[in-house]
DNA sequence: TCTGGGGTCCTAACGCAA
DNA sequence: TCTGTTGCGTTAGGACCC
């Protein structure tokens, strides 16, 4: 509940009230509840109505992504006190490897309370720690020592929990399979298929016929975590592998000049935030969930990476145009992947201000001008045109991919 | 009555080139 | 010159995580 507890903290008066952090619309769902919401049942990913019959006196606050980095950031700091090591999972959650640590500032579970102690102390914040011989391990061991909130109420975690070395298999094998990281709804069914219902049974079984069921991968991954191996190392200073941004429409969408115009504002802010991280994409994707929630992804690759909204909206008008608005669109979202660093680029990114700015124009047509010739190798001269005459000479008899056939083209 | 937004990783199908 | 194999990049989709 990181988003509540950093909101409480700002806002003291709403300590013991049942708070929810998420999307207020027909449409929004819960990021985070306080343990109050909760005990009306009111959990996260729950949609925002739901919640609202379930606890109609819950304060709603919309989320403030900005606030909540810079007070992870304060978090990050005091993790980082400990260890140089220290690979982050998301605004809050980390793993720390303290293996070098040991003789400085005591055994695993010391620095445990430790880290615990100080994260309070400068941030006011708590948090649970997991301590134990491999990430997979101290991930679940983190889970056990949270509190736990229920409709009955909170029971207090341990607040520092360790899985001893030696005793792995005794705090694993009795844990339901789904506890396992990597374990979802999909992969449970199938376990249980095989009449796998714990991490033991997963442990004890057959790896050739889980790895007919659930793929290579995933067999050999899981079946190693089940016996408590997990070799992958804590990885400092990771590089995002892509940056995206989505939204869904208070209504849905029909008409193509109005998913353009959320087009070009959308890819304004992920090109914005992709000369801000220094890199261009050399993949960009059109993300479209129909109003059935059928979800489909359209994408273009190129040589030269692009950072300029108008190249992203440039290689992204075919894609759209083979979108068949008139079943509704409910979301419209970017991405952007294979992203390239700088110094392995033309320099086409001496701006990190939006696209909107003179200074940034050269650049910005420069690299237009390469996505146009990209758009006209690719789909023929008919895709280059001004993008205001593009929706008018839509053949309506055309096929289009739409919601029930996205294959038919 | 409904079901977000930010990501990572994996897989299958297919075209192309060596 | 033709054919089959192999490897790789691209594209689309899906499972999963917080």
């Amino acid at each position: 509940m990181f988003y509540v507890a950093v909101e409480l903290r700002r806002n003291p008066h709403l300590v013991g009230k049942p708070v929810v952090v998420g999307g207020d619309g027909s449409r929004g769902v819960v990021a985070a509840a306080s343990y109050e919401a909760r005990r009306f049942g009111v959990f996260s990913a729950m949609s925002s109505s739901q919640a609202k019959r379930l606890c109609p006196q819950a304060i709603f606050l919309p989320g403030d992504h900005g606030h909540y980095s810079d007070v992870s950031s304060e978090v990050f700091e005091v993790f980082n006190e400990f260890t140089p090591l220290v690979e982050g999972l998301s605004l809050d959650e980390a793993f720390l490897d303290v293996s070098g640590s040991l003789r400085l500032f005591g055994d695993g579970v010391t620095i445990g309370h430790e880290v615990r102690r100080r994260v309070a102390q400068t941030t006011q914040l708590t948090c649970s720690v997991g301590v134990a011989p491999n990430k997979f391990l101290a991930k679940l061991a983190s889970v056990v020592a949270k509190p736990r909130a229920s409709r009955e109420g909170v029971v207090a975690g341990h607040g520092v929990y360790e899985v001893v070395p030696t005793h792995e298999l005794e705090f694993l094998h009795p844990l339901a399979v789904d506890a396992l990281w990597g374990v979802g709804p999909v992969t449970f069914e199938k376990l249980n298929g095989l009449g796998i219902k714990t991490v033991g049974d997963l442990a004890n079984f057959d790896l050739a016929v889980l790895i007919a069921v659930l793929g290579d991968s995933l067999g050999r991954h899981l079946s190693e975590l089940a016996k408590g191996n997990d070799d992958r190392d804590v990885e400092p200073d990771r590089d995002a592998k892509s940056i995206g941004h989505e939204e869904t429409f208070s209504s849905d969408i029909t008409e193509y000049q109005i998913a353009h115009d959320h087009l070009v504002r959308l890819a304004d802010s992920v090109a914005t935030r992709c000369r801000q991280s220094g890199v261009g994409a050399r993949t960009i994707s059109l993300k479209i969930k129909y109003a059935n929630f059928q979800l489909v992804t359209r994408s273009v690759s190129v040589e030269m990476p692009v950072s300029s909204s108008q190249a992203m909206v440039r290689l992204l008008e075919p894609l759209l145009l083979g979108i068949d608005l008139s079943a509704g669109v409910r979301l419209l979202g970017i991405s952007t992947r294979n992203l390239v660093a700088p110094d392995q680029q033309m320099s086409l990114f001496d701006s990190s201000s939006s696209d909107l700015s003179a200074n940034n124009l050269d650049a910005a047509w420069s690299t237009t001008t390469s996505a146009i010739d990209e758009i006209r190798d690719r789909f023929g001269e008919s895709a280059i045109k001004p993008a205001s005459t593009i929706g008018q000479e839509r053949d309506p008899s055309s096929s289009k991919w739409g919601p029930s056939d996205p294959k038919s083209k």
